[in-house]
DNA sequence: TAAAAATACTCCATAGGTATTTTAT
DNA sequence: ATAAAATACCTATGGAGTATTTTTA
């Protein structure tokens, strides 16, 4: 008989245009895939793909087969998401990825208060940098994601995303030096400072470029990292300055070890997003975390009717 | 993860209202039974059924489950019958069921015709009374079912039926019979008469009555049978006259050795009807089959569109 | 109390892994 | 020539069976 899982292996070869990156997505073996794909062959007596040296690529039968077991997932997905029962899960797995920033100073709390409601229930953190959040949350490798980045220029055919908070943005400085007190500097000042920062690929390393250069401002980057706790640990030893979110850096204030200033005339502001992918309904377990969620972000309402 | 096979194990449950009645139409024991829709009800984290003295009956979540049950193995069958090339399958299985006349004189015709054309595939034939091969096409014990047997009175929910052809029925007596070599009788003169006929229950059996119930005439029933074929033998050794059609005797009529009559302002015609369950599209084995018979029967195109 | 579902266990079929060969450009 | 898919074979998990106990009206 035809099968949820044999088909879930179909569509991710269609998606990866490959039995090997398919079987690595899907944490199997090649050969298992491709026992899967050949059995599906046989039960309905017809090639679904064309054996290619790159690959494999779709027959017409196999395009036929494919726009059916993405609207029969869906609807198996959609059943799920109707009648389950999330307190009573006795196993499951939320799984979610976060830039850095966000996964160490919001994720946690989260998913404690998460952990805490549904004990049986196990979750799973990833951090990565946006570009790759997004397609680990297309690929089904994470039920939900949540970035700071800008993502209009990434791919986003298939993504859903929605802003769940503007991030305040500080300069940043340590409590020895010669800004520390004043409440805001000009732009203009942050050229040739020593300058901490995170490394190139990360959507922060990209915004904080972009307004540096929209202001003709070089500062002389001196590190460069890949999480902003090292960053603030550089600006905490008077490595230099940087721009953090004020999330990150709320306690060290607090508590006099740093401080944070503003710009003139430049807003520094960001958004906490979440994405998700449009092509299937929120997992039930994703849902219920999401309804959690909706007391700190009451903007979370609209995107779990229906 | 869910899986179809459970599904269709779900959907057996809720039609029969029962684990061991399902159990048995599906050819399983009822541990087995139970042991899937327990792993549905973990996997969603609620009950589907509650559990009675005589039998099971849905909870809310229950019926949610079924209707989505439905909609995804209907359109699961759908993906099926656009995909499968039935020239290439290297196995599967037609399951027919018809009354006894078009078991013995049609069916093996069609069937071997069939096989012909796709020896990879096995062919199956019940042969029943109309009403069982009703409750066995809705059940899905059976692909499809011929019968001879009006509908109007049976269970026709979710019944597809399309006449096939008429079927002319002969009075039919031996060769030595006075009758012998007479165009028409009237009917009065089958009062009294010795008749062989089929057994209650037989919609053959039912029809004849009706006739003769109607023109208030009564033969002496002196042999019931089973089947025409045994009917066929007793009028030939002059135990009596029957009602028979015209394709089960043909060829002894042929030979001389019965001899067919008709009755004066009686008409003496049935239907051969196809039916089918409604509820889900033919298999793609199926569809096959009536493809090969559309040249027999032309009426059949209309419903192999779509 | 009797019919039906749940449980306990045993066994086998199928899914997946490793190692290797074949195919296609 | 080489990356990718197919094949061969082995192992282990899960599904199905039998026998039995528990539940429910």
């Amino acid at each position: 008989m035809l099968s949820l899982y044999k088909l879930e292996i179909f569509a991710s070869v269609v998606q990866h245009g490959s039995f090997s990156a398919a079987a690595s997505q899907l944490h199997m073996t090649q050969p298992a895939v491709s026992q899967h794909i050949h059995d599906l062959e046989k039960h309905v007596g017809t090639k679904l793909f064309t054996r290619g040296r790159r690959g494999v690529s779709l027959t017409e039968a196999g395009t036929t087969l494919h726009t059916y077991t993405q609207r029969i997932l869906r609807l198996v997905a959609e059943a799920e998401a109707a009648v389950t029962n999330v307190e009573n899960l006795v196993s499951g797995q939320l799984m979610v990825g976060s830039t850095p920033g966000v996964s160490v100073y919001l994720l946690p709390d989260w998913l404690q208060g998460f952990r805490k409601r549904y004990p049986n229930l196990g979750v799973s953190l990833s951090t990565n940098v946006t570009t790759e959040i997004v397609n680990d949350v297309l690929s089904h490798k994470l039920d939900l994601g949540f970035v700071e980045g800008e993502l209009e220029d990434i791919h986003t055919e298939g993504l859903g995303h929605l802003v769940l908070a503007p991030i305040d943005m500080y300069l940043v400085v340590s409590k020895s030096h010669s800004w520390h007190g004043a409440k805001h500097i000009d732009i203009r000042e942050l050229d040739g400072q020593p300058f901490v920062t995170r490394q190139q690929g990360s959507r922060t390393r990209i915004w904080i470029d972009h307004i540096l250069r929209k202001h003709n401002v070089k500062p002389s980057i001196v590190a460069e990292f890949d999480n902003p706790e090292a960053i603030k640990q550089s600006v905490m030893s008077n490595l230099g300055v940087t721009i953090l979110p004020e999330y990150a850096v709320r306690r060290e204030v607090e508590a006099g070890l740093l401080y944070g200033l503003s710009i003139d005339d430049v807003p520094l502001e960001r958004n906490l997003k979440l994405i998700w992918d449009t092509s299937l309904p929120y997992t039930p377990v994703a849902r219920a975390f999401l309804q959690q969620l909706c007391t700190g972000y009451p903007s979370l309402e609209s995107v779990l009717q229906g």
